[in-house]
DNA sequence: TTGTCCCGACCGAACATTCGGTTAATCTAT
DNA sequence: ATAGATTAACCGAATGTTCGGTCGGGACAA
């Protein structure tokens, strides 16, 4: 916790500024030029905070697969039926990515050229499989419709919850636009469109 | 339609090559010496066919974007209530992303570092306000409720179709299996998970 | 004066694209 | 039927550019 007077990039301040850029150009449209520009300073800068392009990428990705994983251990995510506990992981998920949005938008988009991507892929999906568990855990007990299946539904519930890094902006300050669409993901998710 | 003796490359067979080797790597991550390994020719022969990088990228969302509005002048699409309409709209989506995928799954990535990738995202716009539209008019009728901000249930919508591409993958021949996932998506969407 | 933070200059590798030329199938005129 | 002309398809080598990353040194706070 040491903080200088000189007002001088951490890692971490660092790696706010380039998840932005990552996201608006993609990982592999980004160079080290995108970044110095971006944060301000030069490109051989950069290395003296991070050992380079990929460590970026790693404590980005990680950050977003902590902010999944802990909601699995929330109480809401271990007490009470199945279907409860889905509809809590489906609300906090939606929360988790519109808290943490340019960590976990750019967690969404690995596509597996390098060891780091392989390993977040790797994470995530065994996120996934926790969920799936907790579904058909509820389908078990009668709660969700039998007449779709467990794998498939996971995946479009999830598919929709991730929807959200495309397009979903922050407003300004006490916004309660955060909570409305967390409303309206466990609507459609749970009771659908129709009337 | 003049067909040649010889085996070899026309801009479109070289394309389904390239827009694989796109998805697997992104457009960005991909450079000509990949495509012309998995094409099985030179670099240089590639520029034989079409004019660079770009212009793959270019046929490639092209055809995709032609596929998706091309359903909104199918007749379903047209006639009876608007909610029908939607459901109409909902499942051929999810058919034509099956059915064109590896085309769609690089349209839906586009960033919008490139000319041609912007005009992308510009006209797949144009397609989903189309169908807000419609969403729009189901609710005026009474079929949809109303509890939802129109332009939320849209992209929540969307965000569930497109999400085919990032799991789906066709089976082998005379498969039933997409009837099902257009089948389990109509469902979640206007009826959701809930028994 | 020591260690942190930063810079411009630089490097080898990889990049998209171009170029000059070869091969082989097809067309033309006899 | 076939020699010669034409052309599509292809290639290896080279172009200039951009890439991620290195290096030696300077500025500044402690």
């Amino acid at each position: 916790m040491t903080m200088s007077k000189r007002d001088t990039y951490t890692p971490e301040t660092l790696l706010a500024v380039a998840v932005e850029v990552f996201n608006e150009r993609g990982y592999d449209g980004t160079s080290m030029e995108h970044l110095s520009r971006a944060a301000g300073i030069s490109k051989s800068s950069i290395y003296h905070h991070v050992r380079g392009k990929e460590e970026l990428l790693h404590r980005a990705v990680g950050r977003a697969l902590e902010g999944l994983f802990g909601i699995l251990d929330e109480q809401g995510a271990r007490d009470g039926r199945a279907v409860e506990r889905l509809e809590y992981v489906t609300r906090r998920t939606a929360e988790v990515l519109m808290d943490e949005l340019p960590y976990v938008t750019l967690l969404l988009r690995v596509r597996g050229n390098t060891a780091t991507e392989r390993w977040a892929m790797e994470r995530r999906r065994e996120f996934d499989q926790r969920v799936a568990a907790l579904l058909k855990d509820a389908v078990a007990e009668g709660d969700l419709r039998a007449d779709v299946d467990v794998r498939l539904a996971t995946r479009l519930l999830f598919g929709m919850i991730n929807s959200l890094v495309e397009w979903y902006r922050p407003e300004g300050r006490g916004s309660t636009e955060a909570e409305q669409v967390v409303d309206a993901v466990a609507r459609l998710a749970f009771d659908g469109l129709r009337t």
